[in-house]
DNA sequence: AATGAATGAGAATTCATTCAT
DNA sequence: CATGAATGAATTCTCATTCAT
């Protein structure tokens, strides 16, 4: 997930032949398991009540193996996190990708839609992984890549003049925020039905665009 | 620890049926200093970090006195969490308050502007309140009072014909999400300018509903 | 052992009455039963081999009783070397009581018999107490206080005629570690007859210190 | 990691019978460097506190290697041990062949100051490889051969009527443990003028060997 | 000989909570 | 009301050692 694809395990040296042959199993599978195994323990019993021996025994590893590719538990919880929202983007991105390229009311209600159901599917990983996560630590710009690509895309819509747009960050943190808290809300009333919710937001936010359906 | 100076005439202790008269301290003292001490130090040092010992200690009673008024130490969570709730709302009313009943467009900037305002002054404490809160295991509509406090005013304003409104809740929680969002940018940039965000939020927000300025 | 005797627990103020009413046990009772079980297990077992919970189930309190008593457990090494060397000391100091203030040679074999006596009933618990202690990261001089006591009971024979010494604290040294390593060899190789052993080694240190025995 | 520089030339790898060629390092140094690499790291952290890899990282093996030249970690400070003793006895050994081979006083003395300055020299390396030595759990007599070494000295003097004495062996003792311990003191006081020490002590070691300086 | 991934035993310490006084 | 001594559950992480390659 995170690193590559097919590299060796790290620390490896790239030796005399080609891959070194994987010992009991390839590094990168290993790691995936155990984030696997990390992932549906702490969905179902929480972080703090899964201990990394209950993660290891689900992997079917050792203990002491937990440590060969985390450095402690909150690390494991950060590459879940980062797995996660590597996920949340590619859906996304592969929704924006069978949109037409200057279709842009399309493209947002294509966003709205594949954000809702990438939250929705996955909301339970999402509470896990960033429960502890702290906003307000963060300094950069930008942190929140999901706000940035989003940023980014309607700034492009803006300059096609398919909407109006002050100021673009700003605007893409209402939209993320505003439907972050409306699947909450959605998940809690356990209304699951994310096409009605997803077209509601659309309507909402191309309204807040002041959008020109003419441009698109 | 050096108690015994303001104690009540010893004569009195015989009394118990007459008034509920003051012990020690009355009872909303203690229960105040113990959660302003709570506060302090669950905001320099986190809730984890925090034992029960020193919020006594700083609250300058014994540690068996905090289970006198709390019954455990997540519930001083709760109840921080609830005066917190609580100076919110209070703080958007009492701005709600000095506007004109009719003047909505004028409301909804009053209700922006009182808001970024709590939330920048209350950042810190709010992380602390509600980093344990899960949204998602909260069943019932209108859990969360200020999106419901704003749901009923953008309804008010509506019927008004200020704007136009489809989905009350939903916009409110938009709104809401949107704002703390923005904030919690805001905060992580270090730019604490509460008026200008307000300025730009409120913008934002007038156009999602649509407007109608002549209405207000 | 170490504060005092009859002392209030550590943190009672000074209450009211008299001495703080002994809540379950008074706090130098409950210090010297953990102290004695430690002091057991540890000769017994070894240190690393003995766990918090075996002293605690030894001297019959909760586990966290421990840590009420000794920050750590390398804590409770340090206050059973503070007791040995405290018994040391008392056991010479009883010794020279009883010998003619101004017979030299009989302080010095006095003393010497008296140190080989101590050492010899209580090498199990001085290997315990001294194993993890560092000579060379300590600075000040006469850090050893059996070994300055002699020191000054060498400069006082000296002062009185009874011998000759150029420099008490390195001749004080070369009688203790000597002794020391005396009765070492004697413990290894099982002969623990301390009465052969100080007549030889009085003989000795009576030699090297050039012994007037008119002077006694 | 690195390596394959230094390894001998392919074409041997198949002749098994010849005769034991050097190998990617010839034993003997490989073991050196793995006891040179643990003497560096136990000095400046310890023993407890260095472990098994750190030793084969410095020594540019893999941690596996180890274990081909020690059977366990414990091990290598017991190897690391008789080195040291055997670099002792040999300075002495050196000190001794240079003096008269009748002038026991100047023996005594060369003793004193070789035996003083080896220990100002390695007293670091001394205290991590004596730290977990017991003496008392050592049976036989003679256990410490500088002890043994020192008694036949002092015996072969006394044979030729340069001193007397009355126990070899326990003479011995007080002679190394008393160095010992004023070295100790010494490096505790950081004062590291060894032949200042070394006179002290030798005067102090003749008088109680009752020399006889025309003896020599 | 050399490697390094995998193993798994093992214990100190914290701190929320109780309850006798 | 108030106190504070006593309780004891609960879990991470390290690292010496093994062994398949």
């Amino acid at each position: 997930m995170v690193d590559g694809k097919e590299m060796p395990p790290i620390g490896q040296r790239t030796s005399r032949k080609q891959r070194p042959k994987p010992r009991t199993k390839p590094s990168e599978v290993r790691r995936s398991e155990l984030l696997d195994a990390a992932a549906r323990l702490f969905i179902a019993q929480g972080v703090e009540e899964t201990t990394v021996e209950e993660i290891t025994l689900a992997a079917g590893v050792a203990k002491g193996t937990f440590y060969l590719y985390f450095a402690s538990k909150p690390e494991i919880v950060i590459a879940l996190r980062e797995r996660f929202i590597e996920g949340f983007r590619a859906r996304i991105r592969t929704a924006l990708d069978s949109c037409g390229q200057e279709d842009w009311p399309e493209r947002l209600n294509a966003w709205v839609a594949s954000a809702v159901g990438a939250y929705l599917d996955g909301y339970e990983l999402h509470d896990v992984v960033f429960h502890d996560y702290r906003p307000h630590f963060r300094q950069m710009k930008g942190e929140n890549i999901v706000v940035t690509d989003l940023a980014m895309m309607l700034t492009a819509g803006a300059r096609a003049a398919a909407w109006k747009l002050d100021d673009p960050r700003l605007t893409a943190i209402v939209l993320f925020q505003g439907l972050h808290g409306a699947v909450d809300d959605a998940i809690a009333n356990d209304e699951k039905d994310g096409d009605r919710l997803s077209a509601h937001l659309s309507e909402l936010f191309l309204r807040m665009l002041g959008t020109n359906r003419q441009a698109g």
